[in-house]
RNA sequence: GUGCCCAUAGCUCAAUUGGAUAGAGCAUCAGCCUUCUAAGCUGAGGGUUAGUGGUUCGAGUCCACUUGGGCAUACCA
C-alpha cells in the first residue's frame, strides 16, 4: 500500500515541484476513521508556501492521478491531514506476496552491499557473565539480525582485554585460592574476586599440578588458567542464547603490530598530543571535549583511549560501512574521547553509532538486588537461562527500548505464565499450525483464488498489518530499535487472536475457508520472521 | 559542582521522531468453551504525561528553569 502512495507521489513530483522540497511520509492513523494511510505533508508544505493547508491539500490531491481500483478515496481531513482509503479487495495482495517471499518477507536491500560489523559484550574475562551482559548481548545480536534484514552483511566481534589491573587481581585471586586449597593459604582480601567460579578454577590446577604451583606468580599459569575456562564458559553462554561471535579481538594484538605506538606518534606528529606530569594528554579540549585526558600513564602505560582508538582504526581498515559500538550506561563518558580522537585524524566518525543501554535492575523477591562482579553478588545469564529458558531471555531483553532501565523480576520471570508476551506470539503461531493439521484432515487447502472474500473487519484489520511488516523491519533497523518488532509482533497476534475468535475457517463455505487459510497462512510466515529477527522459536505446538 | 540518560494508568512499559480522542500487558471487576488449542476473546474502571513557563496551526515529544532518580565525572576498562 505505501509503495503504491510512494509511486504516485513520485509522479505527482514531476507536475508540483514543491513536493521535492520536504521528505512525505505516510503513517496509519491511529483512528481507523482516518484512513488507511495518511500524510501530514500539506501542513508541513502551507507553512513555506504561506497558503492554508487545506488549499494544499487540495490541490495536491487534484494532481494525484490514482487508479480507482486500488485506492476507494482521497480526502482532507483535521487540520490538513490527507487520508487515504484503499479499496477492501486490494489489500489481500499482501497474502500473495507473501507466499512468493515467504522467509524472506520483510527483508529488503536497501543497505545491499554495505558491510557493517557490531561490536558487542566485549567483557573481560575476568568472571560469568551477568543478566547485565545479557541486555548488551541480546540487544547487540539483534541489531546485527536487523541489519541483515536490510541488506547489510554483519560482522560480530566481541573486544577484550587480558592485560592489566584487573586481570592480575584475577589471577591472583586464583592463586589464593589454589594455596588456601593446599592449607598454605593466607587471608583472602575483600577487593578480590570472591566468586566460587575462582575456587573452581583453583581445584582443576590442584587436580593436574599438583602443589608445582606454590612459588608460581599470579601472572603466569593462573592468569592464564582462569582466562581460558573464564573464556569458555563465556562462549557456552552465549551459544545457549543462540550468540555465535564471528571473531574475538585482543586488545593484546594491537601492541603486537605496533599499532599503538604509530598512533602515539601520529598524535605528536599531529600536536594533538602533549606530555606533561610525566604523562601522555591527548588535547581532547580542542577538539571539542570538555577536558584533556591521559593517554599514556606516567608508567609508560596506556589508558584504555589509545587502544580503543587503534582498535576503531582496524575497523575502518576492515572497510565497514557502519560500525555499531553497544555499550552499558557506565561508559557513556569514555566514548566521546574515541570519537573525538578519530576524527582528529580524518575518521569519518558518523559511520560509528554508539548505542548505550541503561541498566538492568535485577528485582528478587521483592527488593533491587545490587550486583558487582567482583564480590559475586550477582545473577548469571546461565542461571537466569536455566530458570526460564532462551526464548524468555532474548524477548525479555528485546521488549524494551534500550534508553529506559529494564527492570528485571526475577520471581515474574520464572513464572513463566502469561505476564511472559512471549509466550502470546508462540501461542498465536502454534494455533495456526494447529489449524493447518486439522484443516488438512478435513481435505481444506490454502488457495488464492478467492481472497476477495476476506472482508471482515477481522481480516481487513490483518491484512492492513501485513502490509506494515516490511515498512516496521526497515524502521526498526534504521533506529536499531529491537523492541519495535516485539510491539509489532504482539499487535499482529493480537490481530490474529480476534480473527480466530470471529472467522471460523472448519465449517465456513470452502472457498472462503480456503481463503482464510491463505490468511493464517500468511500471519503464520509473519510471525515466524519476526521471531527469527528477535532470535526466538517459533513453536507448532504447545 | 559538571556532563549524559530518564520521569507517562496501581505495577511494567509503548506512543511511527512535532500530528487527529496518549495506548498495551499485568493486576481489579463483569462476561464468553457440546464447534479449528481458554497460554485465547469481549466489556468496565483506572491519566493535570513529575512541576512551571515558552516556541506554533498542533507538544508526552522541541527550548528554559525547578523537583526527583540512574550512570559517569581517574594517570581503572
Amino acid at each position: 500500500m505505501k509503495n503504491y502512495l510512494l509511486q504516485l507521489f513520485d509522479e505527482t513530483k514531476k507536475k508540483l515541484t514543491y513536493l521535492n522540497d520536504i521528505d512525505i511520509t505516510f503513517t496509519v492513523p491511529a483512528q481507523k476513521e482516518h484512513g488507511d494511510y495518511s500524510t501530514n505533508a500539506a501542513m508541513i508544505l502551507a507553512k513555506k508556501l504561506k497558503q492554508k493547508p487545506q488549499a494544499v491539500a487540495a490541490e495536491i490531491i487534484s494532481n494525484l492521478e490514482f487508479d480507482n481500483e486500488i485506492i476507494e478515496k482521497v480526502v482532507i481531513a483535521g487540520p490538513g491531514f490527507i487520508n487515504f482509503y484503499f479499496i477492501p479487495s486490494y489489500n489481500t495482495n499482501i497474502i500473495k506476496e507473501i507466499f512468493e517471499k515467504k522467509e524472506n518477507f520483510g527483508r529488503s536491500k536497501k543497505y545491499a552491499g554495505k558491510k557493517a560489523m557490531v561490536e558487542f559484550v566485549s567483557a573481560n574475562p575476568t568472571g560469568p557473565l551477568t543478566v547485565g551482559h545479557g541486555r548488551n548481548a541480546v540487544v547487540g545480536d539483534t541489531v546485527g539480525n536487523m541489519l541483515e534484514w536490510i541488506g547489510y552483511e554483519v560482522d560480530r566481534e566481541y573486544y577484550f582485554n587480558n592485560a592489566g589491573r584487573q586481570m592480575r587481581v584475577l589471577g591472583d585471586s586464583v592463586r589464593l585460592r589454589y594455596l588456601e586449597l593446599l592449607n598454605r593459604g593466607s587471608e583472602f582480601p575483600e577487593d578480590y574476586y570472591q566468586g566460587e567460579y575462582i575456587k573452581e578454577i583453583a581445584a582443576k590446577l590442584k587436580e593436574e599440578f599438583g602443589d608445582s604451583l606454590v612459588e608460581e606468580n599470579a601472572e603466569g599459569k593462573f592468569k592464564q588458567a582462569a582466562e581460558k575456562e573464564i573464556f569458555a564458559d563465556i562462549i557456552k553462554t552465549l551459544d545457549r542464547i543462540k550468540i555465535k561471535m564471528k571473531n574475538f579481538y585482543n586488545e593484546h594484538v594491537l601492541y603486537e603490530d605496533g599499532r599503538i605506538e604509530n598512533l602515539l606518534s601520529e598524535f605528536k606528529k599531529r600536536s594533538l598530543s602533549y606530555e606533561s606530569e610525566g604523562a601522555v594528554w591527548l588535547k581532547l579540549s580542542e577538539l571539542g571535549n570538555q577536558a584533556d585526558k591521559v593517554i599514556v600513564k606516567s608508567s609508560g602505560e596506556p589508558t584504555y583511549r589509545l587502544p580503543d582508538i587503534a582498535y576503531h582504526i582496524t575497523k575502518f581498515e576492515r572497510g565497514y560501512d557502519l560500525m555499531i559500538d553497544l555499550f552499558g550506561s557506565d561508559h557513556n563518558a569514555t566514548y566521546p574521547d574515541v570519537l573525538a580522537g578519530l576524527k582528529a585524524l580524518g575518521y569519518d566518525s558518523e559511520k560509528i553509532k554508539v548505542l548505550i543501554h541503561q541498566f538492568v535492575t535485577i528485582m528478587d523477591k521483592g527488593e533491587v538486588v545490587k550486583m558487582s562482579t567482583r564480590k559475586a553478588n550477582y545473577i548469571t545469564l546461565d542461571e537466569l537461562t536455566d530458570e526460564v529458558g532462551s526464548d524468555v531471555v532474548r524477548y525479555f531483553f528485546n521488549m524494551r527500548s534500550i534508553t529506559s532501565h529494564l527492570n528485571f523480576d526475577i520471581d515474574v520471570a520464572k513464572k513463566q505464565s502469561d505476564e511472559n508476551p512471549v509466550f502470546y506470539l508462540q501461542y498465536a503461531h502454534a494455533r495456526i499450525s494447529s489449524i493447518l493439521r486439522m484443516t488438512k484432515e478435513e481435505g481444506l487447502e490454502s488457495s488464492l483464488e478467492n481472497l476477495s472474500l476476506l472482508s471482515k473487519p477481522e481480516e481487513q484489520n490483518l491484512l492492513k498489518k501485513l502490509f506494515e511488516f516490511p515498512d516496521d523491519v526497515l524502521y526498526s533497523a534504521e533506529n536499531y530499535e529491537t523492541h519495535r518488532i516485539t510491539i509489532y509482533l504482539e499487535e499482529l497476534a493480537s490481530l490474529f487472536h480476534r480473527f480466530y475468535t470471529e472467522c471460523r475457517i472448519i465449517g465456513s463455505e470452502k472457498k472462503l475457508a480456503e481463503a482464510r487459510i491463505s490468511l493464517a497462512v500468511a500471519v503464520q510466515t509473519v510471525l515466524r520472521n519476526g521471531l527469527s529477527i528477535l532470535g526466538v522459536s517459533a513453536p507448532d505446538k504447545m
